[in-house]
DNA sequence: CATTACGTTTACGTAAACGTCAAGCATACC
DNA sequence: GGTATGCTTGACGTTTACGTAAACGTAATG
């Protein structure tokens, strides 16, 4: 029970994620999403609000919008031949490398602040 | 076995960590490094040599140096009194909550890119 | 009919994180 | 003594990801 579905307006799109409709606007500009126009306004359909769900998501994880472009339009278009398939599949290998790495980074932070605080908490019982 | 150890001159530290010495200037400049100085040439001791590495690693992870010196400034000196050290559980909470929603998106990457692997290997085999 | 709300394009501004010279000093080697 | 190597400090340039303002169109609302 999504307060909206398709389509979406600007607006609605800038609240739902809060992002500004500049942001969004930007977006486009690079080529990440192409919302449709009815009467020169951009209407956003399902397909656009997970695009975008995906660039933000993207974004968080540390991923450039020209990274995020590339990957979107690649994992788009299953690739047809093999070569086209072996390609695809070597980014993505590339990709899960990255990822697992940025996980690993996370962990550890994520421990060392643990010890921070146990630190500090333990300090404050004396 | 590291090939080296402290004392570290900035090239040391650019080959290990691969970045340029300007980077690690500019680090120093933002004041998140604070290398010693014998006739105006910069030395690093294996604190700095830390330093550095929490800051690429934090990098990595999306963190902004602005926020790393924070955190880094934050961890240094242990807090004194009681309501220093809940300020600073505080603000180690909020960025435990970042990491983790980090991790789940990190993750959730994950579970997408072994889907289109899995779908582009299936495809394979037709 | 004027105001308000929402949308549009165009364009200049900005903060972050360095890159890229330029010019100079010191040590080392031939 | 000249040259190469490595360090230094400016200082301007660049890319990314938007912010911000201007100037305008349209549709509903009091």
């Amino acid at each position: 029970m999504t307060a909206h579905s398709a389509p979406y307006s600007i607006s609605d799109l800038s609240r739902i994620f809060e992002v500004t409709p500049r942001t969004i606007r930007f977006y486009e500009d690079q080529g990440l999403i192409s919302p449709q126009r009815v009467d020169q306004q951009r209407v956003y359909s399902e397909r656009d609000f997970v695009r975008l769900k995906l660039i933000l998501r993207g974004k968080r994880i540390g991923f450039s919008l020209a990274e995020l472009k590339t990957t979107l339009d690649l994992y788009d278009n299953a690739p047809d031949g093999t070569s086209q398939a072996d390609y695809v599949l070597g980014i993505i290998k590339n990709h899960r490398r990255e990822l697992e790495q940025k996980r690993k980074d996370i962990e550890a932070t994520l421990e060392e602040m643990e010890e921070i605080e146990a630190r500090i908490t333990h300090s404050l019982s004396a």
